[in-house]
DNA sequence: GATTGTTTGACAGCGTACTGACCTTCTGAT
DNA sequence: ATCAGAAGGTCAGTACGCTGTCAAACAATC
């Protein structure tokens, strides 16, 4: 047996990591979305005009990730891409398309993260996503892509 | 505030990975080694002759990935790869420099995941491991690579 | 012993994550 | 006004994770 690697963290959140993907994409099947797909398509919405710098940092998403997967999402017509006043940035938007979208996987995403936490009690679950939150706090500026929600610098 | 995504178990839990990556790399930069491949190194040192499929059960990892992850370890001569038995599989073995490899890591690597619970008192760190592993256990089956310990079916 | 079905390993193709480098554009200090 | 430095976006290169497909080898059945 193996317990070094079988209990440590790492390898336990990877795991977690690997079922929580594979949960959100069993419930979101028919729509062809990825949960960064959808974090940034939320994002948008909720910050029209964005740019993908801020974008990258309000979902916690590396710099030279964000300009494929943006890209993804132009090409099916979700997201528009425009040029900034700063003519550094692109301004981001989401199109009605993509406005439906979001709307209609809502509710199989909701359901996706309360089948992730499925065999805790409610008061777990608290618990649980507590810990979770200040772990992921404490070292949000270990990783390259540290979250940082907008209007902050 | 876009707390849908900041809040959601999913969410989290990917960020958590970053940052439990970024500090397992950051401890063990001296010896290039991912998670993964660390705990491969790990599993065909307890389990010499391990085929790769086998391999891939016992520590999680997709079918189709654990042979490049073996073939980048073969290139480095931490592991050789023979022909099987069964002329289908390949047998795994670790070479000496595999294992000196690892037994010079391992300090490290502890230390990583000591640090990846920063922030959590020694009761809080038992019971979100305990929590964690129950998720991870009952999802097991979602994921495309589900955890098979050696000798299971 | 030939057929059927399963298992192993490999591969192509897509998406995410990170490093390091680069060009362009902007900002701030002088 | 100029120039150094910073910031936004892109790209090449590497690694992991998944889907789907394939050929070779084995197992089970008849």
């Amino acid at each position: 047996m193996i317990d070094v690697i079988y209990d440590a963290p790492g390898h336990l959140i990877r795991r977690a990591q690997q079922s929580a993907v594979a949960l959100f994409l069993e419930e979101t099947a028919a729509f062809e979305v990825t949960p960064p797909q959808y974090a940034a398509l939320v994002a948008i919405a909720h910050y029209p005009g964005i740019d993908q710098r801020s974008l990258a940092n309000a979902i916690a998403i590396d710099r030279s990730t964000i300009g494929d997967l943006v890209t993804r999402l132009e090409l099916r017509g979700l997201v528009a891409r425009a040029a900034g006043d700063d003519r550094r940035t692109k301004s981001l938007t989401i199109t009605p398309a993509g406005n439906e979208l979001v709307d209609r996987i809502a509710p199989k995403v909701a359901r996706a993260q309360e089948r992730i936490l499925t065999g805790l009690g409610a008061a777990e679950r608290d618990q649980f996503l507590a810990m979770l939150s200040r772990l992921v706090d404490i070292h949000n500026e270990a990783s390259r892509a540290p979250l940082a929600r907008v209007g902050e610098r």
